[in-house]
RNA sequence: GCGCCCGUAGCUCAGUAGGAUAGAGCAUCGGUUUCCUAAACCGAGUGUCAGGGGUUCGAAUCCCUUCGGGCGCACCA
């Protein structure tokens, strides 16, 4: 139930058969009926709902914007339990002042949809994959991992909740050339805390995390691998190394709140086949060509800035080649919409990408990828500086562990992901109002307070059907029940547009409207119709706190 | 040099397919508790939406340009 939808829609209709109408008393002349919007207007005197229709009809219609308007205000016909007036302001606006009566449909769609308010009624029918974090299995998850597993499971989170039928998904880079660096640097390690002669390659990963997963190896293993030849010693270790990093990635995201439906790996491309076989599509197709012994794919033609090699002139196909495959393959797979979430390091790669899915014959469109900025980690005023050499790397464990799931997953979901975000850790950890996520939980747990209250004092919570809502009329009633019936065209639009930033900023309004009204009025009262009706208002704005709160992967606590 | 993103109140940021008088939180100052949790509420001030030009009935939003910040421009991923 999207109750911001349906009046649109019903107004939407009514303009348009007016539109109609004066179309054939040839009383307005035009082609087609425009694109226009109808949307809430920011200043309440405004209306309820507005339209632009008339001043954007008034160039075809060779008419005065407000003559329009009010052509098409006289040919409305509009149910008068919904609509209560309708004028024409401004430039040429048509506001729309519903009667006010609609508000109290919504908490009891609330309270019977329970778990489901700000769901979409039915199924859309669509599949869409959101993969997002795919980290490197060679070392450990930093902010930036964190930032997009946030961002990715709210999205998944909302998209579902839009219609979407949505899987999540991993995944794994253990191909390539940083996994052979990856395989020299363990072994280099492994011979080394075998007191053997041992190298270290150039520029090889030199971290402490390296060498305990080789002495963990060294558990395993003892030292029968020093008997193998170089390359089954570091195929073997490579193997061990990448089990342990995938579990100790899979653990730590499901701390954060993150399961995945696929963990998907790389290697399987090159093993399948795949990457060899796209390559070769695309080559028949005639966008790859041989240069300087390797071959490119002439994106050339896809609005990037260069063509990209996909087979170096050894023969070792590039990330990209594989990149090619995965997303192929993920189309095979039947998605209809395939969403990647990536740091804006790798925007470069977004139109070939896009370009090798419409060379293979895919709409581009078919596939997004939402940008994430950097984060920035404050402590103390100062900037932690994200360096692995001095150390100073902040994990995502770390993270969970400082500031808990909660805290980091709001603020990595509250700003737009196109935005840096200043990460405040002092700030994440306070109880205190400065602090947003508190802010919103609190007005859950002060909802679940009055309600032990009212059980406490054996009041028996109301059935909905005998209660007469028209009592709530104070102004932070009426706001909050108008703020409710929001949530459902808040959610779509976050879905539409991907942008999760919107359900915390949702949240918060709400938190702010009950938080308001809790210091104005009283729900345990001796007026019992009064009582029973700010009740069900109550448990109205519990429930959608908690559908908001749980949609971007925040516990709504029951006291705090 | 070329490309992408960003620039909105002292700070951190919203701003829904271009709409009407640009919003919120924090910070600052003042007030509220015999009353369901004061982790709350109420009140007060702040803007050349980086600058300039253009399109439009209308621009923070679209186009051009200048400045400032970030990131890309590998036979790395």
């Amino acid at each position: 139930m999207n109750f911001i939808e349906d009046i649109k829609g019903q107004l939407r209709e009514a303009i348009d058969e007016a539109l109609k109408t004066l179309r054939n008393n040839e009383k307005l002349v035009f082609s087609a009926i425009p694109d226009y919007v109808i949307e809430v207007p920011r200043e309440r005197n405004h209306g309820d709902f507005a339209a632009n229709v008339a001043m954007i009809m008034a160039r075809e219609a060779r008419m005065a914007p407000r003559k329009i308007a009010e052509l098409i205000t006289e040919h409305l016909s509009l149910k008068p339990s919904l609509v209560r007036k309708v004028e024409v302001a401004g430039a040429g606006f048509i506001n729309f002042y519903l009667n006010p009566d609609w508000v109290y449909s919504v908490p009891p769609v609330i309270l019977s949809m329970g778990d489901d308010f700000g769901r979409a009624a039915q199924k859309n029918g669509k599949k869409v994959q959101v993969e997002f974090v795919s980290a490197n299995p060679t070392g450990d998850l930093h902010m930036g991992n964190a930032r997009g597993g946030a961002i990715g499971d709210t999205l998944a989170n909302i998209l579902d909740a839009c219609g979407y039928e949505v899987e999540r998904e991993f995944y794994i880079n253990d191909a390539g050339n940083q996994i052979e660096l990856f395989g020299a640097s363990l072994e280099a390690r492994y011979l080394e805390l075998l007191g053997e002669p041992f190298s270290m390659p150039e520029s090889g990963y030199m971290g402490q995390d390296v060498i305990d997963t080789v002495k963990e190896a060294i558990d395993e293993f003892g030292d029968c691998l020093l008997e193998l030849n170089s390359e089954d010693r570091r195929r073997k270790l490579t193997g061990f190394a990448l089990d342990r990093r995938i579990e100790y990635i899979r653990k730590t995201l499901n701390r954060f709140g993150i399961e995945y439906d696929v963990w998907f790996a790389e290697s399987t491309l090159h093993e399948s086949g795949e990457v060899e076989a796209v390559i070769k599509e695309l080559a028949d197709k005639g966008y790859i060509y041989e240069m300087d012994g390797a071959k490119w794919f002439k994106s050339t033609l896809f609005k990037d800035e260069k063509d990209e090699v996909v087979i170096r002139n050894n023969g070792v196909p590039t990330y990209f080649a594989a990149d090619i495959a995965y997303h192929r393959n993920k189309f095979q797979r039947g998605f209809d919409w395939v969403i990647n979430v990536w740091g804006a390091d790798h925007h470069g790669h977004v139109a070939r990408m896009k370009g090798a899915m419409e060379a293979l014959g895919y709409d581009p469109d078919r596939l997004d990828v939402v940008l994430m900025q950097l984060v920035r980690l404050y402590r103390g005023g100062e900037i932690v500086r994200m360096s692995k050499r001095t150390g100073t790397l902040v994990t995502l464990d770390e993270l969970i562990d400082e500031v808990g799931k909660d805290a980091a997953r709001f603020f990595f979901v509250m700003r737009s992901p196109d935005s840096h975000l200043d990460f405040d850790l002092d700030l994440a950890k306070k109880e205190g109002q400065e602090n947003p996520v508190y802010y919103a939980q609190y007005a859950h747990a002060r909802i679940c307070s009055i309600l032990r209250q009212s059980r406490a004092q054996d009041i028996e919570f109301p059935r909905v059907e005998d209660t007469d809502l028209h009592v709530l009329k104070e102004p932070e009633e009426l706001e909050l029940l108008r703020k409710l019936a929001e949530f459902p065209e808040e959610v779509r639009i976050a879905g539409r547009t991907l942008a999760p930033q919107r359900i915390p900023h949702y949240v918060l309004d709400l938190a702010g409207l009950l938080h308001s009204f809790y210091n104005h009025h009283r729900v345990i009262t001796d007026d019992k119709k009064l009582r029973d009706a700010r009740l069900i208002l109550m448990q109205a704005v519990k429930i959608t706190i908690k559908n908001a709160l749980n949609m971007i992967g925040v516990n709504a606590p029951e006291r705090m």
